[in-house]
DNA sequence: GTCCCGGATGACAACGTTGTCGGCAACGTT
DNA sequence: AACGTTGCCGACAACGTTGTCATCCGGGAC
């Protein structure tokens, strides 16, 4: 413990230290640093300048401990992948909005991976975030209990958690592909296709529901062997197109359901030259959609207001902790381009 | 300050709870949890079923003020824009790496303004982060003497900081932007067009460097009248393509040196009809690149790497805290597609 | 039997901050 | 003159944890 003294500077000067120059008590630093009232402007001022000569800076973390709120002015933020344009765009707004508030956020993706999704959470909750916004992934979000007991506030956004309620912020999906469907429908088209993921994703289940109501109000039912489900990547979408139109008679229109099905299917659409005699409309905008020849018709999510939705709620939810829980849906747009516009009968 | 016994399991469980159901002192359950000698078998046992049974989860915040290391196991990064794609990759790389060493990632978007790069740096800083990774935005880091003189390591990606010396980690930009040009040459192109971004920024100008210095070797030197630089959108790139484009002799070829200046080129080159007749090589990969017709060609950034290095860089000071500082330069990758094939004859 | 040693353990201080409370001076009121 | 009130201020406890240190205990060496 014999240490130089001109070692000591790497700690960063306390309000101990500001109080030690300004020839006051650390109380006085404190209320100073708080904007608490009773302090005089003259002491006020000595603080401050204090503050300023050492280059003090308010230890958060310590303050959180003992405040009485213990915020730590952090949230906690669970997507499934944070590489992805959708994740990263809904951050981005969550950020934003957290930012104004002077929150931070701790980020961390889980990979659809619900065991990576609860050490998340409980490695935030051991950072004493004051809220956590997750991107739900396995079938049982009910471990969120104990954060809700702790007074830590959930919301989750772009699925609903399951076995746990909380607030909650969706895009409108069905009310994309129903839109889609209609935008497809008044160009002639009768014979749609569905390319979309596994139904057990609440996102993909959603999309195939608003295709088949809007296909079903037009056409009575939809055909079962335009619908194809469970393509988990761009290599199974790829498969399923080309199988699906390969039936006689084929489809005039696709939906696809996702960015990697768009993927596969334009993919498929090219080997068979068909890019601009069969409509297609996909979910999720995609950057450079519009560099594309034909250019790509989506139904684009609006990320901005989800993210934003999000930690609107979330931080409603600090200030309101007993009210009812509440469900935002955010609608969807679809963006004319040209892929959708091609009519029935090219 | 009365209040009901029930409300007050929101607090969340302490050592002291965990000590006193398991009959022992609080340093006892403190040498438990930290894997500290000293604890007979059994007693640990004992310990260690009484955080399972309270479900004790230990506050690392709390830890972390007491801590000789004062180490929090999390991180701060500030990047541009996170809602971009380059952004949120190398994000996802470095979170990839603190994840496995059991570390969180503080991320904010700075938006190039060098005010908010600091405020974040600051706001982290009180949040006591273990270490900073930062794409510095302005002309000055030395606000970062700070955060060294308390101990906290920084490491630039992207681009160095200026007026602070630290680790950093860079793409090959000058290569990549050579490489095209040589990618081009080698398919008959004497005339080729490079639109790229302000010269102040880094990147920018080691693209153009990259492109000089290939065209010299090749040709001499290169015709300033088809370089054009500081187009800061894809209207500016659109306007300046369309502009070179008309020159007489015509550029053959364009190389884009980023991606806004990429999706104006290309406008440019569809309203111009030429998209099949001029080679286009662009910088930073896309979306469904190869699903463009004809399909980029691209110089891609490898942003795994990019972030795993920062990532890596910033432990291995964490743990060497005295070493030279390094500078890691990550090779980019020429993806040949169909715009890049096209030859100069077309 | 005495001494020493090492392992196990807990009491207590400390980290940097905020909450509680009491003291002091100045002032107005009886 | 005595009293209460108000504004300003600091001593001290407390937050949940880790660091320091003293203590206790059993066993082996003399």
């Amino acid at each position: 413990m014999t240490r130089v003294d001109g070692q000591d500077d790497r700690r960063a000067p306390t309000i101990k230290d500001v109080a030690a120059l300004a020839e006051v008590g650390i109380k006085t630093v404190s209320r100073v640093l708080n904007d608490e009232p009773g302090v005089s402007p003259g002491t006020k001022d000595r603080v401050r300048r204090a503050v300023e000569s050492l280059g003090y800076r308010r230890n958060t973390i310590a303050s959180s401990i003992r405040r009485r709120d213990r915020r730590t002015a952090s949230i906690g933020l669970v997507v499934e992948d944070l590489a992805n344009p959708f994740a990263s765009s809904v951050t981005r707004a969550i950020q934003d909005y957290a930012a104004e508030r002077a929150h931070l956020v701790l980020v961390g993706s889980s990979d659809g991976d619900p065991a990576r999704e609860r050490t998340l959470v409980q490695e935030f909750g051991s950072r004493l975030v004051d809220g956590l916004i997750i991107v739900p992934s396995g079938a049982d979000q009910s471990y969120l209990d104990y954060e809700r007991a702790h007074g830590v506030p959930v919301v989750f956004v772009d699925r609903p958690g399951r076995r746990f309620k909380a607030d909650t912020v969706v895009s409108d999906n069905a009310a994309g592909t129903a839109a889609a469907v209609r935008h497809l429908a008044a160009r002639g088209h009768e014979r749609i296709a569905f390319l979309g993921d596994r139904q057990s994703v609440y996102t993909a289940a959603q999309r195939l529901a608003g295709f088949r109501s809007a296909m079903e109000e037009l056409r009575g039912e939809a055909d079962r062997r335009y619908v194809r489900t469970g393509l988990r990547d761009s290599v199974q979408a790829h498969a399923a197109a080309l199988e699906v139109c390969g039936l006689d008679p084929a489809p005039t229109a696709l939906v696809c359901g996702n960015n990697l099905v768009t993927i596969g299917a334009v993919h498929a659409l090219q080997e068979l030259g068909a890019r601009d005699r069969v409509a297609c409309i996909a979910f999720d905008d995609i950057e450079l959609a519009d560099l594309l020849r034909p250019a790509l018709t989506v139904v684009a999510q609006d990320t901005a207001a989800l993210g934003a939705s999000a930690a609107r709620m979330l931080f409603e939810r600090l200030d309101a902790p007993g009210a009812p829980y509440r469900r935002t849906t955010v609608a969807v747009r679809l963006v004319p381009r040209e892929s959708g516009e091609i009519p029935a009968s090219a």
